[in-house]
DNA sequence: ATATTCTTTAGAATAATTATAAAGAAGAAA
DNA sequence: TTTCTTCTTTATAATTATTCTAAAGAATAT
């Protein structure tokens, strides 16, 4: 469990300054064992339950933002009205239920080695992700 | 190359009224040699330059909608902020060229067999898809 | 023909996201 | 410190994709 010191180093060097609703939201999404799946509201809703500290939606959307830029985010491509993020930014892939609307992890075993034998000139792949839909 | 009657046809035997705007919209969709990749508003501009015929945008959304039901068109799981569609319906696998926002078919040989090692209790898989995203 | 049911449509409503611009906080320089 | 500069937060407005609504029109069934 990173504490709030080490929330303001990461920050420092990262050049984002540590302010408060900054350390806020790390301590709502990195402070957890496991892998942490949500949307923008699921995220500002944990924020006003379990901190005290009054956080705009605003700086919620530009704080994502900026932790998916530093790669401490990754956003998750299912087509949802919401656009999921995930803390995992390794390359993982994911289930989607489609009913339930939720995601659920693939660990890397669980999907066997993907080979793309296309190659595109002049452009490099960034990721390779597999999205798995279930239904009931 | 379908002609008209047989878009007739085929809506008919779908349970789905043969109307001059379902004609149309599948004219511009359906008479391709190759896939097609498309937004609801990438249609929109094709139809209303294409086809003499005026159709709303409500009743875009709405057929398209509607195809997608009867298993004539395919949503494209990428995050952006439109929705992707796809007239080929067939279990394949997608490029998306992040800098130029354009999709690309990767045929089946290109990527080889994807096995999901993990089971959900009382879900079935309802799509694999493989999202390679590129980059310059 | 006539009735019924399905479609289309313009425009309003909704909802996620982004932009704005003023006030506040953090860091640097003195 | 004190001052200056730059970055950040915030409420609110603006934007944009999509869905809803309800009335008019078209297709099908009787």
């Amino acid at each position: 469990m990173p504490s709030k010191v080490e929330f303001v180093e990461k920050l420092r060097n990262s050049r984002l300054r540590p302010t408060k609703q900054r350390i806020s939201i790390c301590e709502v999404l990195f402070n957890r064992d496991k892998t942490f799946h949500f949307t923008i509201n699921d995220l500002f809703n944990l924020i006003k339950a379990r901190s005290n500290e009054k956080v705009s939606l605003a700086t919620v959307y530009n704080t994502v933002h900026a932790f998916q830029k530093k790669g401490y985010l990754k956003e998750i491509p299912i087509n949802s009205n919401q656009t999921y993020f995930d803390t995992n930014v390794t390359a993982h892939h994911h289930f989607y239920d489609v009913n339930e609307e939720k995601l659920i992890d693939l660990k890397n075993e669980d999907v066997g080695p993907i080979d793309i034998q296309m190659k595109i000139p002049g452009k490099k792949i960034k990721s390779v992700e597999v999205l798995v839909k279930l239904e009931d």
